[in-house]
DNA sequence: CCGATCACG
DNA sequence: ACGTACGTGATCGGC
């Protein structure tokens, strides 16, 4: 039996210019040729030869718009016109086709769809090929039968669906997936279905009445909402069912057996990688040159070519070595060690999970060690009371800091640098369905992963350092990755009963409020609900909306500013915005944290630190970083947030450390003076825009002043500020330009670091973090203003962070070093949050200021507030 | 699965 | 003439 692969060209390529090109950002070559779309269409082309390893493909492509969809004026207006950006892409497509000796076709009149329809069905109809289908449009689902299946793209690897797994995903046959899209439509090709009708109703409809017109003549069984819709868009529906239909009668000048494949013209598709300017291409063609070579002196059976397997007996422990370990889930704390591997110069071997209690010397010897996810390792093996010695250096915080695409699965990075490997996820499946892996394949993956590590290790080094990023790396995030792991095993106390008592409370009051709005509104409804908070507030209650509404826009917006606009038309507006923050109370903070709490009483966050594009940061399950302060009755949250025994909880924030790093960097005399003398900030910024004596700075002063200096930190727009004082925008104007006289320097430090991140195309803080910002490339002026508020926000915001994370290490190095049982629990960016026993008070209480006042020398001083309380809330 | 909303710095 | 502040995460509704 032949195979052939059909491709959607058009489909392919289109997809990889929207995914590369978000934010308006084209990546082009010197020459200025947009390369966006190819770039992913050739690594998609050679995933797909690598994969299916074809005898026979075809790509096809559209030329020109379908002649059947001509009577349908209003869906060809809706198509959107290709950006030309993309457009010139496609003849360079073909080239690359040529080169890589895989056939293409295009016909007047017709879609790909047609093209690779009507070849479908010639498989059908003969005997010697079988074909698979390669696009990310479900319309082509329709074509599968016993010798076709379709390869479905999704954003994030891809399905196969065949007869059996259509008909279990869809209740219907291949076929009738025309009847269903007559009836969902499909907003990405413009097919309009039928209004009110999704893809879970669509299924539901047809699962009874198998096709459209069925569903049609028997329109009276349906529920009175269906049957409306269904004939209010009737015309809707049979045109989208037209226009979802493939054509499989396209003259097709060529047979199945033309389409042999026979391999790449190299010198060709070379000569177009360099037109291209695709270096991770042509790089990966010569690894993959050079891997061919190694293949046959080491291994030459094994599809993992470059990693050299050893027995553990012969691991030698005495030299420098990477492991990487594979855990059992998605979230560590909730998983086990599912294997390990190590990788030193002579070779790879792996471990399973319940030998790893036998190997502990492998981790707690005092050989230097590099891993990926050092903070994953420590908990893991914390399970186990192993303890992990020596390892200075992780590959995530490394590709982290060099600002690598990636995330806390490695084979995101090893992708990206031309390695294939399957995702965590496509191996082992989601975390609701979980696949059966052959240990093989579980093995051969941890190997690569751990050689990986070992390989890349120096030349990721020589890149740190060549961005001098060496002491940031070394001194400050491989030690904090310490830090955060103990933070997080140490866990954070929650009063439980407190919560359940809140709990109840709260859904009281939540009841009480919600018949007060019913009978305000005269109807009850789903006030969490927008679309039908809107209706009733808009619509039925006939108050006016506070905003123009852009055409075509069916929703009102029923965010919190708009109904404090309109809250004076009607008492049913307050309670809408009291109920709001009771359930976002209740569902976000009370039953959120309760699900959250361990069998030891407590929570125990994830610290991402390799997240931000900042630097910061970030919390998770449950995020500690947003636990409320602002609103009196939502802070008493924090009263949850208790001390162990015979402790108390401190807080230590730093005062205006973005503004006071600002300050420094802009070299601004007068605020850095301000500073020095520890002022008011916000008082004495009044003071000076309004041009008033301190003493008399108004309150109003004072936080319209506030409000344009965080605008500052921000990267200041008169419309911004307009938005956030709710002036006019020429007020808003007025209070920076204001600003910008009275505290000279500022204005050209402003021009310096913009001019600077066109430059470079990055920006870097004071620790020589280092952030690229493509939206600077842009031709869209949008996306390039927002890339210059990033370009001026970064260097602050992360400068802050930098501060803070140095500040963690040294506070506990020092804490460590003294023996001392008090903890630092959580970091809320500019705070610390710690569990303080009552013996150490004063000692820790020394420290800490210590350690975060004095973590850098800036032109102006740092200055840290210290509360200390029974709990979180009163330690404020 | 995404957008809206809102919690924090 | 653009349509707007920087950085995060969790929950909900509605497809």
């Amino acid at each position: 039996m032949k195979k052939i692969i059909l491709v959607d060209g058009n489909n392919l390529l289109f997809r990889s210019y929207y995914a590369t090109s978000y934010s308006g950002v084209i990546m082009r070559n010197s020459k200025g040729f947009p390369t966006n779309g190819l770039y992913g269409f050739i690594n998609m082309m050679n995933k797909i030869i690598e994969e299916e390893k074809p005898t026979y493909i075809l790509v096809a492509f559209d030329k020109g718009k379908t002649f059947r969809h001509d009577k349908y004026d209003s869906y060809k207006a809706g198509r959107k016109e290709m950006p030309n950006d993309l457009r010139v892409q496609f003849p360079k497509a073909k080239e690359v086709l040529d080169a890589m000796g895989i056939k293409h076709f295009e016909i007047d009149n017709y879609e790909a769809d047609d093209i690779i329809g009507t070849l479908a069905k010639e498989v059908d109809l003969e005997d010697q090929f079988i074909a698979t289908i390669i696009s990310s449009d479900k319309d082509l689902l329709q074509l599968i039968s016993d010798e076709v299946d379709v390869k479905l793209l999704k954003t994030k690897g891809s399905i196969r669906f065949n007869k059996e797994v259509f008909r279990e995903t869809y209740k219907v046959e291949p076929i009738n997936m025309i009847d269903l899209k007559a009836l969902m439509g499909d907003s990405s090709d413009n097919i309009p279905g039928v209004k009110g009708i999704g893809e879970k109703t669509a299924i539901s409809l047809l699962e009874k009445y198998k096709t459209l017109d069925n569903l049609y003549n028997h329109i009276d069984e349906l529920t009175p909402k269906t049957k409306e819709k269904l004939i209010s868009d009737k015309d809707n529906a049979y045109m989208s069912y037209d226009i979802a239909t493939i054509y499989c009668d396209v003259n097709i000048p060529f047979t199945l057996e033309d389409c042999n494949y026979k391999g790449f013209n190299r010198d060709k598709y070379i000569d177009i990688l360099e037109e291209l300017e695709f270096k991770s291409l042509l790089k990966k063609l010569n690894n993959i040159d050079n891997l061919k070579k190694e293949d046959e002196t080491i291994n030459n059976n094994d599809k993992n070519k470059e990693v050299k397997k050893i027995d553990i007996k012969d691991f030698d422990n005495s030299k420098e070595y990477s492991f990487y370990i594979e855990m059992d889930g998605y979230n560590y704390n909730d998983s086990n060690i599912l294997g390990v591997s190590f990788t030193n110069e002579s070779g790879t071997c792996f471990i399973k999970g319940e030998d790893v209690s036998n190997y502990r010397e492998l981790f707690e010897n005092d050989i230097k060690k590099s891993t990926y996810d050092v903070k994953k390792c420590l908990i893991l093996l914390n399970k186990l009371g192993i303890k992990l010695n020596n390892c200075n250096y992780d590959t995530m915080i490394a590709s982290y800091l060099l600002d690598y695409k990636m995330d806390d699965d490695i084979t995101t990075l090893m992708n990206d640098l031309g390695i294939d490997i399957k995702s965590y996820e496509d191996t082992y499946g989601t975390l609701k369905r979980r696949k059966n892996v052959e240990l093989e394949e579980s093995i051969n993956q941890c190997n690569l992963k751990s050689n990986f590590i070992y390989n890349t290790k120096s030349d990721f080094l020589l890149k740190i350092d060549e961005y001098r990023e060496t002491k940031l790396f070394s001194e400050i995030e491989m030690p904090l990755a310490f830090v955060l792991a103990d933070m997080e095993l140490t866990g954070i106390r929650v009063d439980k009963d407190y919560l359940l008592k809140l709990k109840e409370e709260l859904e009281v009051k939540i009841k009480q409020w919600e018949q007060d709005i019913y009978k305000d509104a005269g109807c009850t409804f789903n006030i969490s609900s927008p679309k039908q908070l809107g209706e009733v507030l808009f619509v039925k209650l006939e108050l006016p909306y506070p905003k123009k509404r852009k055409k075509d826009e069916t929703n009102y917006s029923t965010s919190k500013d708009i109904l404090d606009k309109i809250s004076p038309y009607h008492s049913i507006v307050n309670k809408v915005l009291e109920y709001r923050m009771l359930t976002k109370l209740y569902a976000n903070y009370v039953v959120g944290l309760l699900d959250k709490i361990k069998e030891d009483g407590k929570v125990h966050t994830i610290f991402n630190q390799c997240l931000t594009r900042t630097g910061r940061l970030s919390s998770t399950e449950p995020n500690l970083q947003n636990i409320p302060i602002r609103s009196d009755y939502s802070r008493l949250i924090r009263k949850a947030f208790i001390p162990e025994d015979n402790s108390i909880i401190m807080s230590s924030d730093y005062s205006q450390i973005e503004l006071r790093v600002f300050a420094s960097l802009s070299n601004a005399t007068n605020l850095i003076n301000a500073f020095i003398e520890d002022k008011d900030i916000h008082a004495k910024t009044a003071s000076d825009i309004f041009k008033v004596d301190i003493k008399d700075v108004t309150k109003d002063m004072r936080r319209t002043a506030k409000a344009v200096n965080f605008g500052i930190l921000y990267g200041i727009s008169s419309f911004g500020l307009s938005e956030d004082l709710k002036i006019d925008v020429g007020s808003a104007k007025k209070f920076i330009d204001n600003y910008l006289e009275t505290y000279p320097g500022i204005s050209d430090y402003m021009d310096k670091e913009k001019k600077e991140a066109y430059k470079n195309g990055y920006v870097t803080t004071i620790m020589n973090r280092r952030r690229v910002i493509n939206e600077l490339k842009s031709s869209n002026y949008m996306v390039r203003s927002g890339g210059e508020r990033m370009a001026l926000n970064t260097p602050i915001q992360g400068s802050a962070a930098d501060i803070l994370k140095k500040a963690m290490v040294d506070l506990y190095s020092e804490m460590t070093k003294r023996n001392l049982k008090s903890k630092i629990l959580i970091q809320v960016h500019d705070e610390l949050v710690l569990n303080v026993y009552k013996d150490e008070l004063e000692e820790v209480k020394e420290l800490v200021r210590d350690k975060m006042e004095n973590v850098i020398k800036l032109d102006v001083p740092l200055k840290v507030d210290i509360e200390t309380g029974n709990d979180w809330y009163e330690a404020k």
